[in-house]
RNA sequence: GCGGGGGUAGCCGAGUCGGCCAAAGGCGCGGGACUUAAGAUCCCGUACUUAGUGUUCCGUGGGUUCGAAUCCCUCCCUCCGCACCA
């Protein structure tokens, strides 16, 4: 059964690409629609949830493709950084997870082997991406137009790239302090832990330095705080920890060793003069910086040596860990004698409140022991009761009146204020520091270096930035938060480093070959390389024939073509069909991507085409879509990653397989908005494929029974209703709003030839026409099932190949769209009355509503055509009729209820509802009513003679509601 | 903290420039048809109430209005981003 679908699947591929439908050549005849997904990172098999974005973006150009367009849908990857170094290298050492992994995955047991060198590796998941995922989901992507980020000829073009951006003044070099490992270079650090073996969630945290005069050297603390040196009143030393002296621009600091280590990576000529037990400090008096006071040295075994420093500047009012701390010293009459120090001394110790906030009293730090009930350094709960009473501090504080000139500010403002005068006075310094131990793959230690001559681009850049923003407000952005928010993101996008050191695949920076050119600044600009991969895949230009004259002229249209045909041996008609090609397909259309893009892949790729491009090449449109997730973590509340064990994890061909990619096409499409997460589930995607099935057993079933009759009332409903659905799926997917399009045709449709069947349908003609229409509109989503259909019905050539059909408002029919809406609508009447009495109905019999009604519900019309439809008024307009005033009271009553029921209608929609024979309408249906309620159905026409109306009921009849009598 | 998104019936999810909204659609569930039976499929139903009605209702509490899921304010809860990671 799994194959089944397989098979099927890749007969009508192999036909696409026979007919080379997925293959995109200028045609200057028609208008062309250039369409991407931001290409994947080659990090190894993808799951289920990555095919959801990519399978919009075929869904897309296929509809754009059957409505005219000329389409241009290439692929590539991405495969910078450092993601196939590190697993060649574990596979190489046969590392057991991994090896496991790849076999799981599909990976042929003898493949394994070959995967050792990096380019192996990312030719391999080229060759997956492409094969096992993109071809086997049936895209009509050109896939002559391939490209990676580590193909020669790409490298030239980013080379190109970079150029560009150097000419136009946005390349900058500026010092940079970045996580690294000693012996492997820069390495990222991030959860998703690529570079590195242990510390994915440490963040890089600035600390100030702070530095106290002890006679001709300095005790050096590290603070997150420097706006709490007002409130200084000792200083803490590890007494275990032997300290080390070292020399720092001509000065002389104490520093754990492990600062030592970390200060040298981020300073000029370190060097470790010395060492000293830190019990030997504990009594000295040293210089806080900024007040100038004297201050005490104590001992506190909570400092930690790989903190920081190791040495800490003690504020209490503000600091848990101070407070506790001092505490325990004043009381701790042993300690004190063992290190020598003097009760006055420690007595002398006062805190100094600094800081006023709401909730808070003299001394923070007390309080929030207090609160959480601290009683002793060392308590666990003082990690959270400081960052408490920080964040506290940070957003709500005010400096009190001991803070001299800082006095009164927020403690936000102050902190930089204070940080900035520490600094220009040579008392403080600034420092990097990893949050947590990180741990590079090659197992050596992480640190933060300091790196002098970084190359960045200027993404802050004034003018670029509003060019950007300006040109971004006529873009189509969805969704249109993202399209409010891009404003913001683009603003706050600052100077990016784009290059990096160390062993990375990549670029080489063209103004200085040790840099690499990173992950992010090598895939902004891209799409228009597909306009030339093509040539350069088909051998017809070589990359060292792809000189900077040769990007210049073909994209922007600089120089003289014969003579970079001279220069490059390109031949000139070749230069002008590459450049005849950019003109045809650029700008970029559509670059959809995840939504992990909002913040970095989309506004750099805005901005290198605003920056190198002129304007009529910047792009139309971004989409962004959101993710499948697994299932929700009962504990957390939060989507885990797919997993294994909940099956979406399996690989992306067995889900294929089991479903039929059909299936999942239209999973991925209907199930949510594209800017909702999905949570994973096996039996929505189940039942999908049902009903694909059970679409495909009906139109088997409707031909069995389908007859060469003349077209009737029923027919010209089913048209109508078609054509309408092509009208709403035409304004659907001119949005990209794939979901309403499928609701339309998987659900809208096919319920509309159930009812067209119920209701005695069977005209081939009309239901070809039907076909027609609904194969044309499932082919973007179900393509593989749209052609099975196709043919099955004998439609000339591919549902691939042909147009969809025109709204025609010719087709519209609101009569007949109006008379199957009465019927349902009496039946469903029928129905609640036979349920709420309980009766089991021998006779049903419906009252339609005598003529003078529907004179009313004319005169409604009319003036709804005229635009000004009230009570007043249909009253005035009913009394001028002769016939009508006779009646009186009871036309001034239907007047005030037809007028308030269609105030807010329209003509269209009431006119018909005045005009349809009611009497006819249900007379010819009354054998149909009858069947669905198992009873016997008659109608009367109010107006007639002698009406059996024993209940009375008939004076209830209103046009569009006839009366209900159950026996 | 800053910035952004959300909280709708058993569940998922439409709807949000105020009114035909008790609120689309799907799933689930219940009933019926078909079937030897199960499954699949097809109909009908699925807040409470009721001869086709009425009542309550769209996180909480207020407000504006003839009228609010939709507008304004309070509060609670939740998700995402805050960078060199594509």
């Amino acid at each position: 059964m799994a194959s089944a679908y397989g098979e099927m699947e890749r007969k009508w591929q192999k036909r696409w690409s026979d007919r080379g439908l997925n293959l995109s050549d200028r045609d200057e005849s028609k208008p062309k629609f250039m369409l991407i997904f931001a290409y994947p990172g080659v990090t190894g098999y993808l799951h289920v949830g990555h095919m959801r974005g990519f399978s919009y973006v075929d869904a897309i150009g296929r509809y754009k493709r059957m409505t005219g367009y000329n389409v241009m849908f290439p692929v590539g990857t991405h495969a910078t950084g450092n993601g196939s170094i590190s697993l060649a290298e574990k596979i190489r050492r046969r590392d057991p997870g991994t090896i496991d992994y790849l076999l799981r995955n599909g990976c042929p047991e003898e493949k394994v082997a070959d995967l050792t060198e990096p380019m192996d590796v990312v030719r391999f998941f080229n060759d997956v991406y492409v094969n096992e995922y993109w071809k086997r989901f049936g895209f009509l992507a050109d896939w002559r137009r391939f490209t990676c980020t580590l193909f020669p000829d790409y490298a030239r073009f980013i080379q190109w790239q970079f150029r560009k951006l150097h000419d136009r003044g946005l390349l900058i070099q500026k010092p940079y302090f970045a996580p690294a490992c000693p012996s492997c270079g820069p390495v990222a650090v991030d959860a998703s832990e690529t570079d590195i073996s242990k510390g994915g969630s440490a963040e890089t945290q600035e600390y100030t330095l702070l530095k106290f005069r002890h006679g001709d050297e300095f005790l050096v603390a590290a603070t997150l705080r420097p706006e709490t040196v007002y409130g200084q009143v000792c200083f803490w030393v590890n007494p275990d920890v032997e300290y080390v002296r070292v020399r720092v621009g001509g000065e002389t600091w104490v520093v754990s060793p492990q600062a030592a280590e970390k200060l040298s990576h981020q300073k000029e000529g370190v060097e470790t003069v010395g060492t000293v037990p830190g019990r030997e400090l504990i009594g000295w008096m040293c210089t806080a910086p900024m007040i100038h006071r004297d201050i005490p040295v104590f001992p506190a075994r909570f400092c930690d040596p790989d903190v920081g420093t190791g040495l800490v500047t003690s504020v209490p009012s503000d600091a848990p860990d101070d407070w506790i701390s001092l505490e325990a010293l004043k009381s701790d009459t042993a300690m004190a004698e063992e290190y020598g120090l003097s009760r006055e001394l420690i007595d002398s110790v006062v805190p100094i409140p600094i800081i006023d906030m709401e909730g808070y009293g003299r001394f923070p730090a007390k309080d929030i022991i207090d609160r959480m009930g601290i009683t002793a350094p060392g308590d666990p709960k003082l990690v959270e009761a400081k960052k408490q009473v920080y964040k506290d501090g940070y957003h709500m504080g005010r400096m009190n009146a001991v803070c001299g000139e800082y006095a009164g500010l927020k403690v936000d403002i102050a902190k930089d204020r204070m940080k900035q005068a520490m600094l220009d006075a040579g008392e403080a310094d600034v420092f990097y520091d990893l949050t947590e131990e990180v741990v590079c793959r090659c197992g050596k230690r992480v640190f933060i270096r300091r790196i002098d001559d970084q190359w960045f681009i200027n993404y802050a850049d004034k003018d670029l930035t509003e060019r950007t923003a300006e040109h971004c407000r006529t873009m189509g952005i969805m969704p249109s938060e993202y399209y409010n928010n891009v404003q913001g993101v683009l603003s706050w996008f600052r100077e990016r480093a784009c290059v990096r050191l160390g062993n990375w695949l990549g670029t080489e920076f063209p103004f200085d070959g040790k840099w690499i050119i990173e992950a992010i600044s090598d895939s902004t600009l891209y799409p228009i390389y597909y306009c030339i991969s093509l040539y350069a895949n088909d051998g017809r230009i070589r990359p060292e024939q792809m000189t900077e004259s040769f990007f210049d002229h073909v994209i922007l249209g600089k120089g003289d073509r014969s003579a970079v045909s001279e220069e490059t041996g390109i031949p000139e008609d070749l230069l002008g069909r590459i450049a005849d090609d950019i003109r045809y397909w650029y700008p970029l259309d559509l670059n959809l991507g995840g939504k992990e893009h909002m913040t970095v892949h989309f506004p750099a790729f805005l901005k290198n085409h605003v920056a190198i491009l002129p304007q009529e090449m910047w792009p139309r449109g971004i989409m962004v879509n959101w993710y499948v997730t697994g299932k929700k973590n009962k504990a957390t509340g939060k989507g885990d990653k797919i997993s294994k064990s909940k099956g979406g994890a399996q690989p992306i061909p067995g889900a294929a397989d089991t479903y039929g990619v059909d299936a999942l096409r239209l999973y991925y499409a209907h199930v949510a908005s594209p800017f909702a997460d999905v949570e994973w589930d096996e039996d929505n995607v189940l039942s999908y494929r049902q009903r694909l099935d059970r679409i495909q057993a009906f139109v088997g079933e409707l031909d069995a029974f389908a007859e060469d009759t003349e077209p009737t009332g029923i027919d010209r409903w089913l048209v109508s209703r078609f054509n309408g659905h092509i009208k709403t799926i035409r304004e659907a997917m001119d949005r990209f709003d794939l979901r309403m399009m499928a609701s339309t045709a998987y659900f809208e449709m096919f319920n509309d030839l159930k009812w067209y069947t119920r209701r005695g349908g069977r005209c081939r003609s009309a239901l070809r026409e039907a076909y027609r229409r609904w194969f044309m509109a499932m082919m973007p989503v179900t393509p593989h099932t749209a052609e099975e259909l196709w043919e099955t019905e004998g439609f000339e050539g591919l549902a691939s190949e042909s147009l969809l059909a025109e709204y025609d408002p010719e087709l519209d029919c609101p009569e007949a769209e109006y008379g199957e809406d009465l019927i349902r609508y009496v039946m469903s009447d029928a129905a609640q009355i036979v349920k709420v009495t309980g009766i089991a109905p021998k006779r049903i019999i419906l009252y339609t509503a005598p003529a003078w009604k529907r004179k009313v519900v004319s005169n409604a019309a009319d003036l709804l055509g005229q635009g000004k439809l009230d009570i007043p008024g249909l009253t005035k307009a009913c009394m001028a009729d002769p016939e009508l005033r006779s009646r009186g009271k009871a036309v001034s009553d239907l007047c005030r209820k037809v007028a308030g029921d269609h105030m807010r209608s329209t003509e269209e929609n009431v006119r018909p509802i005045a005009e349809t024979d009611e009497f006819a309408l249900l007379s010819s249906a009354a054998g149909f009513i009858g069947d669905d309620l198992s009873t016997k159905v008659e109608v009367l026409d109010s107006d007639s003679e002698g009406l059996y109306d024993p209940a009375g009921k008939s004076k209830a009849a209103v046009p569009g509601r006839p009366a209900i009598l159950i026996e």
